[in-house]
Formats: structure tokens, C-alpha cells, sequence
DNA sequence: CGCACGGTTCGGCGGTCGCCGAACCGTTCC
DNA sequence: GGAACGGTTCGGCGACCGCCGAACCGTGCG
């Protein structure tokens, strides 16, 4: 308690934040990308109201969380990109050893709709993302054996598709997100975060009920399989 | 504490041990990469041997650090380069909003030292570490722009070098790491590391005592200017 | 052998933290 | 205006956690 390093204070403080399992369970929830109100987060977790209340208190003020008010309702989401990457690193360091089976076919309900395609907090991932991932990879247009970055040839990719990759601030363009169902990397970053929301502009993909679960819609099926040689049985 | 998510009770487990000051301290202590002895860390976190040794349980209980028995000391490192990356993330998140002016010229002893060059685990980082990264960007051997990954000529480059990237696991061959002075993206991943470990074997670099702190060597001022272009004069 | 030393275990103390219910405030809708 | 509702504040309770010193164990050294 004497000297150590200054840095340690800080990084207990943020790390305390998400330290605690209703904490953690709300920044999972709010890892599809989307507001909250402090209600369905206190339902989703099973805590009180007040409990909640005071969760997002830290949360907002440890600067994770922003909130925007609206009327009676409080929302709140994700602070930016940087946070949503790490909690989805912090995720990725538990999956490698995790004991749990590569999980059966258990849950068919509405887990194997989210195994299909669902969004993390702004990109594509379930086996959706991980068959993107690979079809540009396979077509050259995203290298994953020497880091994980467009090629020059990605960049003409998008730029063809009409998808604007300027204007993002310092947030890397490419980035390996780990699919926590598939548990392989998937495209993450500006560019995943641009092409999640390409997809779902053309109507390619559709959010289904209010979940962060997608689907690909008959148009999306064809576009995929036209530009990336998809094959989008497997996503049914 | 109903449903919840699954992951968020291994999630807050796994923060948890962050979440203390003294078990953050040894986390950044542990980042130069090398093992220290319990009695050396409850020395550098001012606290009782007896309340080290419980944190001690606790973090390679968790599986973030390694320990090895030599007789009467207690060995113990960073288990592998995923947790230092880890801990690197986490203390990235909190730099761009630390208040912390860009450190001016305090303490110029051995705070210099680390701002001239240290290690970052098992990389390079401080001024050294920039300069090497941008020198690789400059020459086309690394890719910033779209990710961060070496190009074919950066593979060529380390294989004329002689350093082998075989044999990586799972870890990525490029990846970026915020340098804690500098405020700037540096070469991480398992070239990084490779790159690192054959300027000290080399002799091109050189440990300065017992600290991640690094110094530049003669010959090494010679190969940097040989290889990538560096001008030393600012790593002096 | 005996002492010094690094590390661990244990009991106990104090502070923090997460949780709840009750009271309260402001918005929305009838 | 009144009722319903989302959210917040507050007091209090119980649990957990980090810390220490003392006692203890094993290694290494004189």
C-alpha cells in the first residue's frame, strides 16, 4: 500500500467494475449494441429495481456505460467500441478453457436462433459471422495468417459495396472478435461494424423479435451467396 | 441471480481478480514477463508476506499466473502471453482519459530509462518499441491501415532476419499493443515477442538491472540503422 | 546441529459491498 | 386530478474480503 505502481489503483477500480455477477451479467445483456432501460436490465438480471439502480450508477460514472434519459425512462448502452472489445477479450479469455462441451443441441429454441447469426454489440457473429468471416477470407479480401487486416483487395471490396470505411475515429478497422458459440475469430472492428450494418440497411438481415439474434431474409441469401459464395443452408 | 447469463458469474470471477489494488500491482509488476518471488512482490506492494501469499493463491487459482518451486522461493509468472495481453488491454482502456498530462520530464531516473525502452511482457515498448514499429510501417514490412499485420515483405524481412515464426500457437503474428507512454500502437503478437527476444539475444539490446527497463547497445545501434533505418540519436 | 529465512496457515478485525423494502419523485395516461 | 409506472434514495442487514500478526513448516547456510 506504500508505493506500487499508480496504474494499479486505476486498473482494480475498472477492472472492480465488472467484478461483480449482476454487473457483468448487464454488460453482457448490453453487448448486442443496444439501449436498455434500467427495468429490463433489472428483470434480466432478477434484482431489484433500486439494486439495479445503483449498479448503473457505477457503471455510468466508472465510464462504461452511457445513459440518455427520455421521459420516465432511463436508456443506457454500451459507452463506445472500445469497451464493447473488451468485455468481448475479457469473454475470449474464459472460453479456451472453459470445461463446457462444445455444447450439443441443447437449448433449440431461441439458443440455436442466436447460434445462427446474432450481432456483438455491432458486428456479425454466430455461425452468420464465421461463414462471413471465412468467405472473405477465402477470397482474399481479409488475411488472417499474418495479424488479422483487410487486403488491398478488401478495400476495393468495400468500397464496391458501397460501404463507407472513413471517418472511424482511432478504432482499428479489422479486429478478430472470438465467437463465443463457434469459438473461432471473427471479423470485428470498423469494418465488421460497418458491413453488420450494410446488412442490415438492404434488409440481407432482419433482427428477430428484440433479441440481438438475426436472420438472413431471401434477398440477404441471395446477395451473400452472389458476392461471397455463401452457402446459406447452413444458416437457416 | 435468476436466469442471467451463464458467463457473467465466470465473467465477474474472472475481473474479480483485477480488482484489487495489491493484486493489479503484481499483474503490472508481472508484465516485464520475467517470474518474481512472492517475498519480492509483497516488498513492491507494501504489504504483510502472509497477505501476498493469499493473493498469490488466488491468481494462479484463477489461471493467470504459473508458479514454480525452487527450493525456498515461490517463482511466479504471468501464465502465458494472453493474460499479459489481457492486462495490457485493460490498462489501454485507461489511458486516453486519464487526466495524466503527457508526463512531462519528472522523474528523470529510472522513469527515462522506461520511457527510452522496456519490455511489455515479452515485446517492445517505450520509445524503442515505437520507433521499431514505425520503421516496419515506413518500410512496408507491417500494415496499419487496414488491421495490423505483417506483409508478405514483412514475412521475407523476418526470415532474412533468421528469427522463426513457426510454431506460434493460437497467438496472433501481429498484433497492436498501446504503449503506456507514448499513447501510440506498437508491435505486439507473436513477431513482437520474436523480434524482442533476438535483439537481446543478439546483444543488440541489453536489460538495465533488474527492471523491464532496456538500453540500446552499440552494436544494436549499428543493426537498427542497418535493418529499418533508425535513428538511435532519440533512444539515448 | 542450530539459526536465519522464505513462505504458508490461521484467527480475528474492520471496512466494503451487494442486496432488499420502503419512501419518494417525476412522467404518462386515463 | 388521480392512478399507474419507471426510476432513485435511504437505511439497514448480512456476507465477503483484504489486511495483519503469530505460529508454523521447510529449505539453506554457517
Amino acid at each position: 500500500m506504500t508505493s506500487k505502481d499508480p496504474r494499479a489503483g486505476a486498473l482494480a477500480r475498472l477492472a472492480a467494475l465488472a467484478a461483480d455477477e449482476t454487473r457483468a451479467a448487464c454488460l453482457l445483456a448490453l453487448l448486442d449494441g443496444r439501449a436498455w432501460t434500467a427495468g429490463e436490465l433489472a428483470r434480466h438480471c432478477g434484482v431489484a429495481a433500486s439494486t439495479l439502480s445503483e449498479h448503473l450508477g457505477k457503471l455510468v460514472g466508472g465510464g462504461l456505460l452511457t445513459e440518455e434519459r427520455q421521459g420516465r425512462h432511463r436508456y443506457v448502452r454500451l459507452a463506445d467500441a472500445r469497451v464493447a472489445q473488451l468485455v468481448e477479450d475479457l469473454t475470449a479469455q474464459l472460453s479456451p478453457d472453459a470445461a463446457e462441451p462444445p455444447r450439443g443441441l441443447r437449448q433449440s429454441g431461441a439458443g440455436s436462433a442466436m447460434a445462427r447469426g446474432r450481432t456483438c454489440y455491432d458486428h456479425l457473429a454466430g455461425r452468420l459471422g464465421i461463414a462471413v468471416t471465412d468467405a472473405l477470407t477465402a477470397r482474399g479480401l481479409l488475411r488472417q495468417d499474418t495479424g488479422f487486416a483487410l487486403t488491398d483487395a478488401g478495400l476495393d471490396w468495400f468500397g464496391a459495396l458501397g460501404v463507407n470505411l472513413d471517418g472511424r475515429g482511432r478504432r482499428p478497422l479489422a479486429r478478430a472478435c472470438l465467437d463465443w458459440t463457434e469459438r473461432r475469430p471473427h471479423l470485428a472492428g470498423a469494418a465488421g461494424a460497418a458491413l453488420c450494418r450494410h446488412l442490415l440497411e438492404r434488409g440481407w438481415c432482419v433482427r428477430i423479435g428484440s433479441g440481438r439474434a438475426v436472420k438472413v431474409t431471401g434477398t440477404g441469401e441471395q446477395a451473400l451467396t452472389d458476392l461471397l459464395g455463401i452457402d446459406t443452408a447452413a444458416l437457416r
